[in-house]
RNA sequence: GCCGCCUUAGCUCAGUUGGUUAGAGCGCUGGAUUGUGGAUCCAGAGGUCCCCCGUUCGAGCCGGGGAGGCGGUA
């Protein structure tokens, strides 16, 4: 497993994680496949639309079909049929999102199945066995992720938690050719405490280092403002991962400050919802502007669904709940992901970074309707 | 023909002994959604309370007549 950076345009990089399974194109955008599949879509079609790599994650697995049964069967990408590279999430996020069914302890944290309402103990040596059964790629540290806003004193000792399970995580983690272990940095907003998770990190050392606790409700300004000094604290040589971002803005403004990795559900979710991304900005396929609408989703896409389908009939399957609907939205948006990070790699190849960045935000200004 | 029940938002229905601007679910029109609970949340529009007459300070509610629907019966 190996970080090499080809080019960089300021603070923007690009380059290339190699691992056996694969090569990972970077700056990378990775699908989210929670529950052993990118919901509405063949993991065919997922590399279809140039993803390098997919997430997993630790917490839904585990309850179901659990790491076991997934381990037996031959690990994660067999059982899912997708030969890429995996990155799993550590279950830490749902300590956040889920917060109404654990308990959190030094030791751990103790869920109540959403499922079936067992109790299930998730530590980081835990989280980190069940990311080795499933096969995983690239392994996340088990943390906290706390919720935003909250005060200095309480993000300070839920980033010292975080930094004591990640020794532990990387302990758990042992020597494991070909699979890559990543840190989380937390700390919230503030930079001394980013400063302070940095440091304790890159002493314990990991293959890659993420950003956690970002893009949990305090804002696409505040985010910037905090990537601007946090992302400096990490490794210039190793890969930095800016966790569960983003929107199409978002991610342009992290790469711009160096991020090389992302991850994100709203291409996914939205597709579900009836959301498109496009180059021309968002298209809210439900309103009732596009049922006799000819026209493509986005006319400068080359996905199946821009392809042979109108915005009408893309209304009227997402208003009859036909299961197309989220195929074919899935699909594009996706599809309109992976483009815009080959758009971004090749601007930071040609060291034209702010040059893309233009024109991105003059499409985004121009409107989704012209021309026809 | 007679008897009974029913008629309130687009749909299915609540609506107390008569008392301010008549409600709900779904649907509809918009919005939110950032390490996915196929999740969830927010906002808005929409009513000749079947029609007419009456009683009353005041009627979705009480009385009379009519219309439409459902059921029973000759």
């Amino acid at each position: 497993f190996f970080f090499s950076l080809s080019k960089a345009d300021k603070k923007a990089r690009c380059g290339v994680i190699s691992t056996p399974r694969g090569e990972v194109r970077t700056p990378a955008f990775m699908p989210v496949g929670t529950a052993a599949t990118v919901k509405a879509m063949l993991p065919e079609s997922v590399s279809a639309t140039g993803a390098d790599i997919l997430l997993g994650n630790t917490y839904h697995l585990m309850l179901r079909p659990t790491a076991e049964r997934i381990s037996n069967l031959g690990g994660l990408h067999n059982f899912m049929n997708w030969r890429k590279p995996i990155l799993t999430d550590s279950g830490g996020f749902q300590v956040m999102s889920l917060a109404e069914l654990r308990r959190l302890t030094e030791e751990g944290v103790t869920f109540k199945s959403h499922i079936d309402g067992s109790q299930h103990i998730l530590s980081p040596e835990r989280s980190i066995e069940i990311q080795k059964m499933l096969g995983s790629d690239i392994v996340m540290c088990f943390d906290e992720c706390p919720a935003l806003p909250s005060s200095h004193e309480r993000i300070a000792d839920s980033m010292q938690l975080s930094m004591r399970w990640a020794q532990r995580s990387r302990d758990a983690f042992g020597d494991r050719p070909g699979h890559a272990l990543f840190g989380i940095q937390q700390g919230g907003l503030e930079q001394d405490l980013r400063a302070k998770s940095a440091e304790i990190l890159r002493s314990i050392e990991f293959d890659g280092y993420a950003l956690g606790g970002l893009a949990v409700g305090e804002g696409q300004e505040e985010m910037f403002r905090v990537l601007d000094f946090a992302l400096d604290m990490l490794p210039i040589d190793k890969p930095r991962y800016l966790m569960g971002v983003g929107k199409p803005t978002d991610i342009v403004g992290a790469v711009k400050r160096g991020v090389d990795m992302m991850d994100c559900v709203l291409p996914s979710r939205s597709g579900r919802t009836g959301q498109a991304f496009t180059h021309r900005g968002v298209v809210n396929i439900k309103n009732s502007r596009h049922q006799n609408d000819p026209r493509p989703l986005d006319f400068d896409c080359q996905c199946p669904a821009c392809g042979n389908y109108s915005r009408a009939y893309l209304h009227h399957v997402f208003k009859a709940q036909e299961i197309i609907s989220s195929m074919l939205l899935t699909w594009h948006n996706l599809h309109y992901y992976q483009q815009l990070m080959a758009k971004i790699r090749q601007a930071i190849e040609n060291q034209k970074f702010e040059e893309f960045e233009v024109e991105f935000y003059k499409n985004l200004s121009l409107g989704d309707l012209e021309p026809i």
